[in-house]
DNA sequence: TTGTAGACTGGCGTCGACT
DNA sequence: TAGTCGACGCCAGTCTACA
């Protein structure tokens, strides 16, 4: 029930970030992003580019196509 | 040996292209892209977006963690 | 700690045309 | 068929600041 890959992957970066106990500020610091960027992300409101993906899987210790995965896990219906 | 991940995704995109027997312009078709955008992607020379990765793989049949594993893998030392 | 806002720079993605 | 170029609009991503 949620078309919207951009949605989807906000939300899985969020859920993974707490999952992690980590805060937006030391995410954005260890993926070299802005803070405020972050925040946008995981509510859906920017969309990031091919690198930024990147920096934002090895700041959460998991490889690209796990994140993705768990992308497609949400857009397939939660 | 490939250390950049733009590089590396451009050439799992031209690979998956070829070997599916589509041109560039078919592709771009596909994935409603600029075919003038998908020569500077497949070179390495742009970046694509979260959205624009999706359209790839779904233009290219196949889910988008499967086409970065693929990158990962070039990523990998090829 | 997070969301959001405004202003700003650089780059995504389009289009037309030429090689 | 594919690479590249210039011009263009729009958004990624930064920074500062406030609730």
């Amino acid at each position: 029930m949620n078309g919207d890959p951009i949605k989807s992957f906000g939300l899985v970066i969020k859920e993974i970030r707490k999952s992690q106990g980590l805060s937006q500020e030391s995410l954005a610091t260890e993926a070299n992003l802005d803070r405020a960027f972050i925040s946008q992300v995981e509510n859906g409101h920017k969309q990031p580019s091919l690198l930024t993906i990147f920096r934002l899987a090895d700041a959460l210790k998991l490889s690209v196509s796990e994140l993705l995965k768990q992308v497609e896990a949400v857009l397939a219906g939660n």
